[in-house]
DNA sequence: CGCAAGAGTGAGTGAGCAATCACTCTCCAA
DNA sequence: TTGGAGAGTGATTGCTCACTCACTCTTGCG
């Protein structure tokens, strides 16, 4: 596995570290706020190869919801192996706070919001559906829930998202209490 | 086409008809995919009387987002006076029936994702948190329900923007149907 | 009437950015 | 040793868009 020092890399080496230099920028900024020069300058390369890796910026987003989906998916899984016992109910909240934790630094959080907002562009509709699709199906299937049950998951996933992309969490108010119950984690 | 008499308007009078056109097109784009110059066609002005208007293209899209939350509350308003009883669990379906028809047309749900992904944009984020804090305020009090319900009541509402946004409610699979089991409203 | 305040616009400007291209440099297989 | 395939870049292009400014037109008022 140790490489010899070479000053070229491969494509195939540098891709993932691009998409994982895109997954920062793209959560900071989402498609339109984040430029192929920055997502070039946190990987250390010229923007001009960023374009020969991925000739065009929505695949470059594209290939980076899928390797946020692939990081959910992880921690889930470590999460659900963790439960209190193997109980629907306690599957899910162990993968619920898995994730909690997993998104403490807001980076795939804002991704996958910031993903939504440009569904419609047609490669990165499609992986968000893959990832939804991946998502759904896991939590089913390892957890043995009902569809209520799962549903439910998705839907404070969401809420979830909306308390930290508006920081209601931070607000000392009774309605952003009401929101955030049991839903924010101590840091 | 010379149209004979063409009065002059009020600015006063003119922000609301923007901010309506701004609703439509940023839904549309979002804050980064829809210039000033579509809000300025759509509204019939030009761009640059637009931006007398409203200085700032920010300034312009929190305005549509108020518009948009303005709509919402009213429509839940209307909805919870049509429950079948007043306890509060009827009050929030009730409720919940009423915003999935006002969205029905994707528009204001467009708009509020939008808002989500650019939310540290301050006059934004300001905007989305005080339209949260109404929403919130609203069901709890117009329906007395528990303050666990009217988190529930938000975090489904919140499913219901993913399913929308990524056109799940189109996909004839098991994953599929069951986030939106009992979620979409028949066309 | 004369004129001021406000409505409304056409024609820019300058910055930013996706995408391209012609090019150099590195590596390795034969 | 060399040639070719692939790694990697600097410079540029063409365009879009937020925002500005100087200007005209309308309307109400003394």
């Amino acid at each position: 596995m140790t490489e010899r020092s070479s000053i070229l890399s491969t494509a195939d080496a540098r891709r993932p570290l691009v998409a994982s230099a895109a997954v920062r920028e793209f959560a900071r900024g989402g498609l339109h706020g984040a430029t192929v020069a920055d997502v070039a300058r946190a990987a250390k390369i010229s923007p001009a190869y960023v374009f020969k890796l991925f000739p065009r910026k929505e695949q470059l987003f594209a290939v980076a919801l899928e390797s946020c989906f692939q990081q959910v998916l992880e921690a889930l899984a470590v999460g659900a192996d963790e439960a209190a016992d193997d109980s629907p109910d306690s599957i899910l909240d162990a993968m619920g706070d898995a994730y909690a934790h997993l998104i403490a630094d807001r980076t795939l959080l804002m991704l996958q919001v910031h993903a939504q907002s440009v569904a419609e562009v047609p490669e990165i509709g499609d992986a968000l559906r893959a990832g939804l699709e991946r998502v759904t199906r896991f939590a089913k299937e390892r957890s043995g829930a009902s569809d209520a049950a799962v549903q439910r998951f998705i839907a404070y996933g969401q809420l979830c998202h909306l308390i930290v992309t508006t920081r209601v969490e931070q607000i000392p108010e009774e309605w952003a209490r009401l929101l955030s119950e049991g839903i924010t984690h101590p840091a």
